[in-house]
DNA sequence: GTCTATATCCAGATAGAC
DNA sequence: GTCTATCTGGATATAGAC
């Protein structure tokens, strides 16, 4: 057929994940992952045993670096690292307004809710960023020599882009992801101008 | 006797405001909000018939400002903006590891969790952040002539701040913080300079 | 205005028929 | 392995005694 439907498992999982990116850890029900999955309610007890705690670090620790893999895939054929990143970020705004300011990073309001009151999930959450950063400074590293200044800018643009992404969704407007580019973008000219 | 308690709606207020910063919106039970500031559940329905939601908002507008003034009041009286930017990401740094990385923003998480989910709410973190905006410009434009660089400066000081504090609390570890507050002074430097 | 008791609902979790 | 029915607790919200 070729349209085969995914697998109970499969189904549940991107339920749970685009549900915990949209509504967060408490405000997400496992009977609307249920609902919006497709399958029965006991299913997700039959594949996810340690229940809605489980469900979510299975979601942080998949669509984490999954969504890293779609922003490398953006820059990582680069020759010019600042087109590059301005086309990032550009390219991350006009996901963001096409699907109504709701796709932003599928982690970061769980890592905020989670960071002082559940301890197992916070460190999912942080060992996610800290992969982020690692894959980050590897790619600076192709264009500044000092390993402080690459760790630097590939803190700086993931906290440019999580701060964008906060501020845009409450405004419902891709403005502050553009000038976060911008932001990012000057950044980088300035490290690589220091660096030659 | 100068110790006197503040009145049942200040507790309240005081109560919800550290609850919903630390937890989140679907997290904070009205429950716990009354057990913490001492006062009967049902006085939070006579100083709060809108319930939850009231609450919530009445928090993000009155806690956004604050710690907006709190920020402000840290570099308002500089002589040199790269000192003053440095020495306030550094007291933030300060802060969230004196507070056990619990202190942060106070409505970064609920910004986050309202944005798709309530309309009345996402509105209430947007008009907050939209004001911090406008008070850093104004400061960003102390030192530089063009209005949107003074704006970029602005936005982008907001979003590396909230950035460096997702990173922090997930991390447990400051050093996020220092790192953003290296890279606006660096992209301060350089919209002065440019300015010159 | 203070405080308790309760109504109603929905959450996470489980048992067990099929 | 699929699905339904249910348990238990805690949520928001309200009624009403004091």
């Amino acid at each position: 057929m070729g349209t085969a439907q995914p697998d109970t498992r499969t189904r549940i999982r991107e339920a749970a994940a685009m549900l915990f990116r949209r509504n967060g850890f408490p405000g997400t029900g496992l009977k609307s992952i249920a609902a919006e999955s497709g399958a029965p309610f006991g299913s997700i007890y039959h594949f996810f045993p340690g229940g809605k705690e489980q469900l979510a670090e299975d979601t942080i620790r998949t669509t984490g670096p999954e969504y890293m893999r779609l922003v490398l895939s953006l820059i990582e054929e680069a020759t010019d690292p600042l087109e590059a990143l301005g086309e990032a970020f550009d390219a991350a705004a006009a996901t963001l307004a096409a699907t109504d300011y709701a796709d932003a990073c599928p982690i970061a309001t769980m890592a905020l809710e989670v960071a002082s009151t559940n301890e197992r999930l916070r460190i999912a959450t942080a060992e996610v960023f800290a992969d982020w950063v690692e894959v980050g400074i590897r790619w600076f590293a192709r264009w500044v020599d000092d390993p402080a200044t690459a760790r630097e800018l590939a803190q700086s643009m993931i906290m440019l882009l999580e701060g964008a992404f906060l501020l845009s969704r409450a405004a419902r407007d891709p403005e502050p992801i553009h000038a976060a580019g911008r932001s990012m973008v000057a950044l980088t000219r300035t490290a690589i101008e220091r660096s030659a």
